[in-house]
RNA sequence: GCAGCGUUCGUAUAGCGGUUAGUACACCGCCCUUUCACGGCGGGUGCACGGGUUCGAUUCCCGUACGCUGUACCA
């Protein structure tokens, strides 16, 4: 049987990075083994929906890489993949669960509900729906429920959880594991608004549409004793578990938007690259035991396996999700990236400048930043003169006899035909040589008038870059200015 | 409170009974050099604790501590 397995969010919102890479595992694990990835939407909390959360998930799963083979816009066998589109589906099945005996009516308020477990915390028990004193089927009868039912009282559905005995499940994460019977609360299937909760309208999609692999989050390992029970009142075999680790803040608390970004879309924002990103979360509580770090999208699905999946959470480390985006970075095409930087400029009062500028832009700076976006601030000498002169730097490389030792420079430079790296750095040394004075005497006051800062790229390539004309403009200005 | 899960340098991890405990990021130092960066070389810090099992435990078992998650008619 073939692999089939789906990342199920809820349009409550933008999409989490740990859900990025809860998907992306699903991608990967489906991938691997030549599967389907599927995309199901949990839209059964009406008073959580977003609107557009749901676009807001899409996008950012392809902006990432990643393609779903069913879901909500590509359609598929099994559809509807929306689950408020499939609530008729959660209600006969919640039918079938209270004709076997598995479920029951009830019809608490949200009133009594709390009164109970006020009175269970006080007396310093565990709160859970204790199904003999409450307003429920096995308390009022067939006959009183029955006529409740028919007058329109609002009712749930809820899980008849055996009161006795062990749940046990293996995941491929954790290995096998145990929880008592007794602890597990009775829980609500379809709620009095006629939508299932995550339980139920879980379970029967993931049969429904044949899902042979739940990955998820490690959250939800303490209700999967509830959705095995329910897999069991229904007769259907269970598919294979694996519960990831969680995403950490630097605390070790789940990842949460108080200690910084969260969300893909201020990753994206920030100028992150897909690629880099992906390679970094797919590495967060993974990893295929190589001393390397870069892999591609390919690369990680040839060696992904579920059986090396961390069980202790990760803590999300901003800084190693830099490097790697600079390592990206500096693996780019510039022409490729040029168009980006065109974008970026965009925001800020410089001249235009063409794409191949760009490109000569980002391949002279790209080493020493990790975003296009910094281009703009960190290179800003590149489309708009200094006019503004680091005083510390000037302080330490203008002397009292710099002018005279750099101005012979601006003829010797005006004369070049060739203005290239190769052809200035040949010619200054010519110069400093003769002159017998020191490279750092003519290097540092150059980056200073030409750059107004003390650090940049090489200072010849720089000059490169930035021609002959311009260059010599700055000189000149700045000789005047400073005698 | 109860339940489950977890614990290798600061961080991510390798390790699957015998290793000088490896790698990457970060940090520090040196080299290169035209500043910064890149690159090269080197350094420091780590198996939570206590019991077992074993000739031998980072590794297997049991406790303890600590942390996290869950405990909703949210997912």
């Amino acid at each position: 049987m073939s692999v089939r397995v789906r990342f199920a969010p809820s349009p409550t919102g933008f999409l989490h990075i740990g859900g990025l890479r809860t998907a992306l595992y699903n991608y990967l694990f489906a991938k691997h083994h030549g599967g389907e990835c599927i995309l199901r939407i949990e839209d059964t909390d009406q008073t959580r929906y977003v609107e557009s959360a749901e676009k807001a998930i899409i996008d950012m799963c392809q902006w990432a890489g990643f393609d779903f083979d069913e879901g909500p816009e590509q359609g598929g066998k099994f559809g509807p993949y929306r689950q408020s589109e499939r609530t008729e589906l959660y209600q006969t099945h919640a039918s079938i669960l209270i004709e076997n005996g598995a479920a029951y009516y009830a019809f608490d308020t949200a009133e009594e509900l709390e009164k109970m477990r006020e009175r269970q915390q006080k007396a310093g028990l565990a709160p859970k729906y204790d199904r003999t004193i409450m307003r429920n089927q096995t308390t009022l009868g067939e006959e009183e429920t029955n006529r409740l039912l028919a007058e329109g009282e609002p009712s749930a559905i809820r899980l008849k959880v055996p009161h006795t005995g062990d749940i046990r499940f293996s995941d491929i994460v954790r290995g096998e594991v145990v929880f008592a019977a007794r602890d597990i609360d009775d829980q609500v299937l379809l709620k009095s608004d006629g939508y299932p909760t995550y339980h139920l309208a879980n379970v029967v999609d993931d049969h429904l549409m044949e899902i042979t692999h739940v990955i998820r989050g490690e959250e939800w390992l303490p209700s999967t004793p509830k959705h095995c029970l329910l897999y069991e009142a229904f007769g259907w075999e269970k598919p294979k578990f694996a519960h990831l680790p969680l995403l950490l803040n630097p605390d070790k608390s789940k990842m949460s938007k108080r200690h910084g970004d969260v969300f893909v879309e201020d990753f994206k924002n920030k100028g992150f690259f897909a690629e880099a990103l992906v390679n970094f979360i797919a590495l967060c509580g993974w990893n295929p035991s190589a001393d390397r770090e870069i892999f591609s999208m390919k690369e990680l699905i040839e060696s992904f396996a579920l059986e090396k999946v961390n069980k202790a959470g990760a803590i999300f480390d901003y800084k190693k999700l830099e490097w790697m985006n600079n390592q990206y970075f500096r693996s780019y095409d510039p022409a490729v990236l040029a168009p980006e930087l065109l974008e970026v400029l965009k925001t800020y009062d410089y001249p235009t400048v063409s794409l191949e500028y760009a490109a000569q832009v980002i391949k002279l700076l790209r080493e020493r930043i990790s975003f296009v976006a910094d281009i703009p601030t960190f290179g800003d000498y590149m489309f708009v003169r200094p006019t503004s002169f680091d005083e510390e730097y000037k302080g330490k490389h203008w002397k009292p006899e710099t002018n005279a030792n750099i101005a012979p420079l601006v003829g010797i430079f005006e004369s070049l035909s060739d203005f290239s790296n190769q052809s200035l750095h040949d010619v200054v040394h010519a110069y400093t040589t003769e002159k017998q004075i020191a490279l750092k005497f003519i290097i540092h006051p150059l980056r200073l008038m030409i750059t107004g800062k003390q650090v940049g790229a090489g200072m010849f390539e720089t000059m490169e870059v930035l021609g002959k004309e311009e260059v010599l403009a700055r000189m000149k200005v700045f000789l005047e200015n400073n005698p």
